[in-house]
RNA sequence: GGUCCGGUAGCUCAGCUGGAUAGAGCAUCAGCCUUCUAAGCUGAGGGUCAUUGGUUCGAAUCCAAUCCGGAUCACCA
């Protein structure tokens, strides 16, 4: 598991597992003379349809003490009894497993003491920790497999953050090279000077029908020529279109004028339109990298990295590294005419990431298929001795499919970003309508709400599954708006909020001693594990965390709502009390949906 | 071929630092709106946790082998 910096320590004040672990290892050298740590023994949540809360897993312990489970138990449940402060109200051996039942009292009092601002968040660690998100092509518009990268970019730096880090999103734009030369001639060739103005597209998405144009014309020339005789490989040698690309390529590295012209017209169409995309998902960056900046970056380290015996020249000039120590191969990291290649620059900005921010730690979002690049990257940069190189994690996440396969550009099944967003648009507005909700909303609130519905259950789609795992995007799936979604989390807020505006005047709360009902202490026991939960996501780079947890509790909280009146509760104590649960329920929510990135609406 | 990742209900996924009877959602079926928003709740059916061995008091979880799917092993980025 990623051990990241900062985030190492999986303890929380305030967390009863945390409590039990250390009273257990206390009651064992008190009983036994025996130091033992936790993880000599488990603690876990009870299962349902058994007595009690969290358990203690006996049997690896009475195996060391060579005491049977049932003895051990016993022992064990007096003393955690009688160090317990109350809190423990009733301890049941079954099998080999202590339960322990939390008395009303602990529950009670997390209420009272979550009910500060920022429930869940981590004092400052001081680590600084940099998140590299979104690594466009500036060639074509932002596709569904942008929006996983960026969704989770964005989810992991504000969770780090909640884990009391300071974080800083950065984004790298490749915005030069043999692909962006192409959409370029091609509008070149084949626009007639057509800008987005003109044609009142958006910028990325003009660009982009440039560079299909390319390919277009390129196909069509090969074809041509191959039935001239010529052989594919002659063909994709001789195309005047893709010389004259190359030459465009060299023009522009010689600086060219007319060529950095059109190349910086070009671009600044695509940021627009990018800047647009992100304004419109709630995205931003603390810090653009360009590799119009960067790819000369990495040349003197590579020298450096030569004098240190790191790499090693072969006959030709072209400098390596030897990586079969550790398993990998050899890896280029300058040509033999002393360019730069891939890794160079990569290697170039880590140092610089390193000197601009001092961060501790450098985290990069990108797809599976370069876990071998970063593997190789991050090895490099330690062995160069860049400063906290070993605080290098990559987030890899998995490719998103389709159910009918991967997106191919080449046959159209690309879902492109902004027509996404814009269904999920449509989608939640027709749910919204189709349920009669819409009376007492001015146009703008309405606006407002399906853009936060419709992007809630976008994100949340793509943020439910484990990164790691490449994951299916079933488009009729992806506009329900029922079960494991973000509209079910969303809903489930508003209808809090609809609770508490009737009934403004919440007291303080007393600790009543009324016996907790299963529904409210199910909901309880679960809002005293959030700042856990925040930190472990954190730790494994994986919101999926966060998304599963606030929907249980989105779950438990409508079993609640169901089952029991919160403001016609038998008495009035039950009423505090659940306004009270029904109020941290609703911060701990809209703090988790926060953590994702989806916002929350107080009426729906 | 080497390395890495995945395979759990019809579908999409949790659970994987070993623990009790493997959980959700969707879909199917049966109930629940004169009481705080039914985008909700309750219940039913649905499983060879890819296969086979091993370790263990105990394996979906750890180890090994095999099968299936994917990624990667560029003087591309």
């Amino acid at each position: 598991m990623t051990s990241l910096i900062g985030t190492k320590s999986y303890f929380c004040t305030m967390y009863i597992v945390n409590l039990i672990q250390k009273l257990v290892k206390e009651s064992l050298y008190e009983l036994f003379g025996k130091e033992f740590s936790e993880k000599d023994f488990q603690i876990n949540q009870v299962k349902q349809d058994f007595k009690g809360d969290y358990s203690v897993v006996l049997f690896a312990l009475s195996k060391k003490l060579g005491i049977s489970p049932a003895d051990l138990g016993d022992k064990l449940a007096k003393k955690l009894k009688e160090k317990g402060n109350n809190y423990f109200e009733e301890s049941e051996m079954v099998k080999g497993f202590l339960n322990l039942t939390i008395s009303d009292n602990y529950w009670q009092e997390v209420l009272k003491n979550s009910q500060k601002e920022n429930f869940g968040k981590s004092d400052s660690t001081g680590k600084k920790i940099m998140v590299e998100y979104s690594s466009p092509n500036t060639n074509k518009p932002l596709h569904l497999g942008h929006l996983r990268n960026i969704f989770l970019g964005w989810s992991i730096s504000e969770i780090l953050k909640f884990a009391g880090n300071e974080v800083f999103k950065s984004s790298i734009t490749n915005d030069r090279g043999i692909h962006i030369c192409k959409s370029m001639l091609a509008w070149q060739k084949f626009s007639n000077g057509e800008t987005p103005e003109t044609s009142n597209k958006k910028g990325d998405h003009l660009v982009g029908e440039y560079y299909v144009k390319f390919n277009d014309e390129y196909k069509k020339e090969i074809n041509e020529l191959m039935a001239a005789g010529a052989t594919e490989q002659e063909a994709e040698k001789n195309s005047a279109l893709m010389n004259e690309a190359r030459e465009m390529l060299l023009k522009w590295e010689n600086n060219d004028e007319e060529v950095k012209q059109l190349w910086q017209k070009m671009n600044s169409w695509v940021y627009e339109g990018f800047d647009k995309t992100y304004n419109e998902i709630g995205v931003s960056f603390d810090k653009k990298y360009y590799e119009s900046n960067t790819y000369l970056l990495g040349k003197e380290i590579v020298k450096m990295g030569l004098e240190k015996g790191v790499f090693y020249k072969k006959d030709d000039g072209s400098v390596w590294i030897d990586l079969t120590p550790d398993g990998l191969d050899e890896k280029l990291v300058l040509r033999k005419d002393g360019t730069a290649v891939y890794i160079t620059q990569d290697i170039g900005l880590a140092l610089q990431k390193y000197e601009e921010y001092k961060i501790d730690s450098n985290i990069y979002v990108i797809g599976d298929e370069q876990n071998y690049h970063m593997k190789v990257l991050k090895l490099i940069c330690e062995k160069l001795g860049i400063p906290n190189a070993e605080n290098i994690f990559h987030l890899s996440y998995g490719m998103v499919e389709l159910p009918s396969g991967k997106m191919k550009s080449r046959e159209g099944t690309v879902v492109d970003a902004d027509d996404i967003i814009k269904e999920m648009y449509s989608t939640a507005a027709m749910h919204t309508e189709q349920l009669g909700k819409i009376s007492g909303f001015e146009p703008e609130e309405l606006k407002e709400l399906y853009q936060t519905l419709g992007l809630g259950a976008m994100k949340f789609y793509l943020l439910r599954v484990d990164p790691k795992k490449k994951m299916i995007f079933n488009p009729e799936e992806s506009v329900d708006f029922h079960g494991f979604t973000g509209p079910f989390i969303q809903y489930t807020y508003a209808r809090i909020k609809s609770i508490l505006r009737k009934n403004e005047n919440i007291k303080n709360l007393n600790l009543s001693g009324l016996p907790l009902l299963k529904e409210e202490k199910e909901i309880l026991v679960l809002l005293e594990q959030y700042p856990h939960i925040v930190i472990t996501a954190g730790a494994e780079l994986n919101p999926s965390v966060v998304a599963n947890y606030v929907y249980n509790l989105a779950k438990s909280f409508n079993s609640f709502y169901a089952a029991l009146s919160v403001l016609n509760a038998e008495s009035e104590g039950k009423k505090q009390l659940r306004l009270h649960i029904s109020v941290m329920t609703a911060n701990v929510i809209k703090s988790a949906m926060k953590l994702l990135g989806i916002r929350v609406p107080e009426r729906m």
